[in-house]
DNA sequence: CCTACTGCTAC
DNA sequence: CGCGGTAGCAGTAGG
């Protein structure tokens, strides 16, 4: 190997080698430093940027320190990882061969003495990438480029990074940078009158102005920081994090860093960072260990979606915006990108969000099943699998109804929202009603772990969740595909084979009518019909004709909805093709397997997940938990309105009779007297901020710092604290005071004695019910929803397939005859003799070989990821006795479960860890963290205390935090006695004992409801429902609702693999050629944009029915949007003003 | 057996 | 206006 590698370097090095020259020619975007190549070429160093706009920055900065020693050159994203690499791809690599270029680096030469150093042109390299995770990844790339080439270089120190602050603070000429966000806490925690300091974030490079650049150039020893060389840790550290044999080790570097990360927040300690005002260098291994780690931790972050909702956060701040937006009328995609980066703080590229929006959209076969975003325009198809979607700017989208019936209004105040630079995002999570997740399927690659989720089918999970309220056991389900022909038949545990539909029409023609999911039409028609035309599957024929040509011709009547290929089979070729088997011989059989399901779970953890089963258990416990807490929050607040409605009658009365004069008196006074009268101070107030104050103690002090944070922001000295306080105390009673003069009348108070006594029959209403109740409701009207929209669809397909009937036809009557022709064009043939799939032997056989060793596999890497919950884990280990499970450790420990099975069953029946399957299940639990530059993690109840909720499924360990209400434990009790009764029906040896929830669910419902509590935006969202209810804007925003949401299906995307494209230039061909259809696409997308503009102004009218409020903004667009979402935060701090926060809120 | 490709969110 | 390149993982198809 190494005589190859030798040979290869030799050869690289004639291609492309540095010389050490001068003046370099032909490579664009560079600018050389003047003496770089010269004798002074030592002590020049090249600036490596990450992109064009940093390259500006850093080429102004260079004002400062001169242009003879610096030299600047942009990096163009992520570089090639060189590591592992093959050779053609490193030889065609633009940007390695420039930087060899420009460093006069040579291959295979080793740079250990000062001589050698200078055949270089340069003496450092110095990276300036954004101060966020994916900065850090492009230095780390640059570092195993060099690293992997020239270690000696790394030795010697070569590489250098250039930092910029990413908070600022100033007062007056003070002004203080932070390199990181943990530094920046610290700070702000030992300094009292932060507040009085104006902040400033930097997102990336391009925030800093040209005079801050010269500013961090002129302070060079500052901004510098040196990678140093500090032994072979180094070595390993950087092959660990870049060599593609390592992923199970990296599995293993990311448990235990969250392990630790988690282990500090529990243990109170600040996070670690590792820049400080003294940094000047750090070691390879600190840079990997503590920098680039954050970027792989954000990147599964980014990828793996969440097991409660399905979705990823770039989807999650999609479906976000949208119902903060509620816009009843279609947004372009382009636009809606744009309100989705300002309302959700999303600080990524915009068009890797337009993607995900494009993706969220789609409903062709293979995409979502239940999109959540609605597709108006060109939004792909199966031609294509989605490619051949029109530009994010002709095309239209909006909420799709189905959506709100999902993600049910009323979980909006139970939801956990995160914060970033004090203002309100999106949600840790959604809380839909069925698992979100298991219906769009799901996709993502991270870094050590990747996922795979097949689609399901809504119906079916809606069954499941009824099975599981009522107790049962959820039913086995298997892969579904909305509007897919073909078939999905289960291969083995894990596996299942999705097959086209194929016919036979006489004795050499056979049908087409189905590709299997995710195979896409053209790719098919390129990758196996034509090759199977020609013959040889290569296409040369003049070699060993392995292949006689199978076919002769074939036709294609495809629509963008239907398959049809109709198929002339070569003489005497039938027979022997039919013997194969027809489906395995035109390659229409494509395996689903479950065997990479990785989702977070509720508590942020890195789960695998066997079974779609097992998901839908854990979501189920998830769900439930929250359905209990709805009922809480909803009984609570309409006590609350009553009351206030009531208080608002008598005071109504009382003014009539005279009792109270306002008019002409100072506030206090009235006030006063209002409180001598035995008045409320607004109930609904007071109770939402019970509301909080609730959730701030169970969610753990470190969240009572962002509360405050966030309440103190606007007011801090403490003069003015006092008046604040008295002005709250004042408007406690402005619900009354501040009452129209109109309503002052006894009709009016009959009007709210009559509301008043509504809300009371509501509570009575509700209490009856049970969160199974509840949740049945939901899963009803979703069903309706569902088929409506289901309807709708259909409706609008037989719509287009009659139109085209009528241009096929292309006569001045469109008949029927001619829509019939049409159809027979384009559906199956009627007299098709049907070919029964049949899963073929040696298919079968393949995985039952792979399966021994792959189960195996499979194991392994689960067990090294493994990571046992934060405090289930604990619980269980003093339980059981078992260690802690360091990944190694719980690699045994999975092992030896699948080993025997009874033990781990034993184990889990015995301690009644039915939550925890994830123990068996869980390959590795990782609590999500955010890293500098990023908001700190959401605060939620500490891990620890979720997990032990869950294990404390067994009594002994209740701690009996019986904060619960009375109320949720009885409701529990009887649909948890009901699970109880069903056994865990293990779906996997491993998991099986563990999912089961036979526990006692009265505690665990509560606890976990408690640990899940978060009502940061009460205010928002009580307001909102307060209105909605007032103004019965809440059955119009119901109405209304109209928006699914889907999840992008990433699932459908493997399909291709089934297509053995051709090699890369046939792929490009293949893409240029689909380019043209793109094009016309697009010009579709247009016209249908215009249509459905013109539906809108039409809808309009009727929507603009509804409360006046939501009048104003649909009409207002981003700015007002923005507008309002200033107000929420205004509003939080200052608890004032609520009739704006509803508007904000409504999402109808 | 090894290589190369797919999917997807980010640069 | 559009094209292209890169990372990262699991799985499949092709040579």
């Amino acid at each position: 190997m190494s005589w190859v590698k030798f040979k290869q370097q030799e050869e690289m090095n004639k291609k492309c080698s540095g010389k050490k020259t001068t003046k370099l020619k032909g490579i664009p975007k560079l600018e050389d430093a003047n003496e770089a190549g010269t004798k002074n070429s030592m002590q020049c160093t090249l600036i490596l940027t990450e992109g064009d706009s940093a390259k500006t920055l850093a080429v102004s900065g260079l004002g400062v320190v001169g242009r003879d020693k610096y030299g600047v050159f942009p990096l163009r994203g992520k570089l090639l990882n060189v590591r592992d690499g093959n050779l053609k791809q490193i030889q065609d690599n633009v940007e390695i061969n420039a930087l060899i270029k420009i460093l006069g680096l040579q291959y295979r030469k080793k740079y250990d003495t000062d001589e050698d150093m200078k055949s270089l042109r340069y003496g450092k390299v110095m990276v300036m990438a954004d101060q966020d995770q994916d900065g850090s990844h492009i230095k780390g790339l640059v570092i195993n480029f060099i690293h992997h080439n020239w270690p000696s270089l790394v030795r010697r120190n070569f590489v250098e990074e250039f930092i910029t602050p990413i908070v600022k603070s100033t007062k007056g000429k003070e002004e203080l940078s932070f390199f990181s966000i943990p530094e920046y806490n610290e700070w702000r925690e030992n300094t009292d009158n932060w507040k009085t300091y104006k902040i400033k974030y930097y997102k990336g490079l391009g925030t800093s102005t040209s005079k801050e650049a010269k500013e961090y150039f002129s302070d060079m020893v500052r901004h510098r920081i040196r990678f140093r060389y500090a032994g072979q840790d180094d070595d390993s550290a950087v092959d660990l994090a870049f060599s593609k044999k390592k992923i199970e080790e990296r599995k293993e570097w990311l448990t235990r860093w969250m392990q630790e990360k988690k282990d500090r927040r529990t243990q109170g300690l600040p996070e670690e960072y590792l820049y400080n005002k003294d940094t000047r260098a750090v070691s390879y291994s600190e840079f990997i260990n503590k920098e680039l780690v954050l970027f792989s931790n954000t990147d599964n972050e980014r990828s793996i979606p969440s097991l409660v909702d399905g979705f990823k956060p770039g989807q999650r701040k999609v479906l976000f915006a949208c119902f903060k937006r509620a816009d009843k009328r279609e947004v372009k995609v382009a636009q809606l990108a744009g309100a989705v980066a300002e309302l959700s703080a999303y600080h990524h590229g915009e068009q890797s969000l337009m993607g995900t929006i494009v993706n969220l959209a789609q409903d062709f076969v293979g995409s979502n099943n239940v999109n959540v975003l609605l597709p108006i325009g060109q939004f792909g198809t199966r031609l294509q699998g989605g490619k051949d979607s029109a530009s994010p700017r002709y095309i239209f989208t909006q909420l799709n109804p189905v959506t709100r019936s999902v993600f049910p209004q009323a979980d909006d105040n139970v939801l956990r929202f995160l914060f970033e630079e004090n203002q309100r995002i999106e949600p840790e999570w959604y809380c839909p009603i069925i698992p979100m997740v298991l219906v769009n399927g799901a996709s993502g690659i991270g870094t050590g772990w990747s996922t795979n989720i097949p689609n399901y089918n809504p119906r079916d999970l809606a069954e499941n969740m009824r099975r599981l309220i009522r107790g049962d056991d959820p039913k086995p389900m298997k892969p579904w595909y909305k509007h897919f022909r073909g078939e999905i038949e289960q291969l083995d545990n894990q596996r299942y084979v999705c097959y086209g539909e194929i016919a036979r029409l006489n004795d050499d023609t056979i049908e087409i009518t189905e590709l299997p999911v995710k195979t896409w039409t053209q790719a098919y028609k390129e990758a196996v019909l034509e090759p199977m035309m020609e013959g040889n599957s290569g296409g040369e024929k003049e070699k060993g004709k392995k292949q006689e040509a199978l076919i002769t011709d074939f036709k294609e009547y495809h629509t963008d909805m239907t398959v049809r290929f109709v198929v002339k089979v070569a003489k005497g070729k039938m027979r022997a093709l039919e013997t194969e088997g027809l489906h395995k011989v035109f390659k229409l059989q494509f395996v689903i397997n479950t065997t990479s399901m990785v989702l977070f779970d509720a508590a942020g953890c890195l789960k695998k997940y066997n079974s779609p089963e097992e998901i839908c258990t854990e979501f189920f416990e998830t769900r439930k938990s929250k359905y209990v807490e709805r009922k809480k929050f909803l009984v609570g607040m309409l006590k609350a309105q009553s009351n206030r409605l009531s208080n608002q009658a008598r005071f109504i009365m009382a003014k009539i009779k005279g009792e109270i004069s306002i008019e002409n008196r100072r506030k206090a006074n009235i006030v006063d007297q209002l409180i001598k009268m035995n008045f409320d101070p607004d109930p609904v107030k007071k109770w939402r901020e019970e509301q909080k104050k609730k959730e701030l103690k169970e969610s753990g002090e470190t969240e009572v710092d962002l509360e405050e944070t966030l309440a103190d922001v606007e007011e801090d000295e403490d003069g003015k604290k006092i008046d604040k306080k008295l002005e709250t105390h004042l408007s406690d009673y402005d619900y009354l005071v501040g009452m129209a003069l109109i309503k002052l009348s006894e009709e009016e108070k009959d009007k709210l004695l009559a509301e008043s006594g509504n809300k009371l029959k509501e509570v009575k209403d509700l209490e009856v019910k049970t969160w199974g109740d509840l949740w049945e409701h939901d899963l009803e009207r979703f069903l309706e929803e569902l088929k409506k929209q289901e309807d709708k669809e259909k409706a609008d397909m037989e719509m287009s397939i009659k139109n085209a009937a009528k241009k096929f036809g292309k006569d001045e009557k469109p008949s029927k005859k001619k829509a019939c022709a049409f159809a027979a064009e384009v559906l199956p043939s009627k007299d098709g003799e049907r070919i029964e799939p049949v899963i073929d032997k040696s298919l079968k056989e393949k995985y039952e070989k792979m399966g021994q060793p792959k189960k195996e596999r499979v194991k392994k890497e689960p067990a090294e990821p493994k990571k046992p919950k934060k405090e289930g884990t604990d619980i269980k280990q003093f339980l059981e006795k078992k260690k802690e499970t360091p990944p190694k450790k719980k690699r045994d420990e999975w092992n030896s479960d699948e080993s025997s099975p009874e033990e781990s069953g034993g184990e889990f029946e015995n301690t009644a860890f039915d939550d925890d399957n994830s123990g068996d299940d869980v390959v590795e639990v990782m609590p999500k963290t955010k890293s500098r530059g990023e908001r700190a993690p959401p605060k939620r109840v500490s891990d620890s205390s979720k997990e032990n909720d869950k294990d404390m499924d067994t009594t002994e360990f209740d701690e009996g935090e019986s904060r619960d209400n009375a109320i949720e434990k009885e409701e529990d009790r009887e649909p948890e006695n009901e699970s109880s009764n069903s056994m865990p029906p293990t779906q996997s040896k491993k998991t099986a004992p563990a999912k089961p929830k036979p526990k006692q669910p009265k505690e665990d419902a509560p606890k976990r409801a408690k640990k899940s509590k978060k009502v940061f935006d009460s205010d928002d969202s009580m307001d909102d429902f307060i209105v909605d209810s007032d103004d019965s804007d809440f059955d119009k925003s119901k109405k209304k609702k109209k928006t699914v949401a889907k999840r992008k299906k990433n699932s459908d995307d493997s399909g291709d693999e089934f297509e053995p494209e051709e090699k890369k230039p046939a792929k490009k061909q293949a893409k240029k050629e689909k380019e043209a259809p793109k094009r016309k696409k697009a010009n579709s997308s247009d016209e249908s944009a215009d249509e459905f503009e013109f539906r809108e102004e039409e809808k309009k009218p009727k929507e603009k029915a509804p409360a006046p409020k939501k009048v104003k903004k649909i009409e207002s667009d981003d700015d007002d949007v923005v507008a309002l979402s200033d107000d929420e935060s205004t509003k939080k701090t200052s608890g004032k003003s609520k009739a704006k926060d509803s508007d904000d809120d409504e999402f109808g």
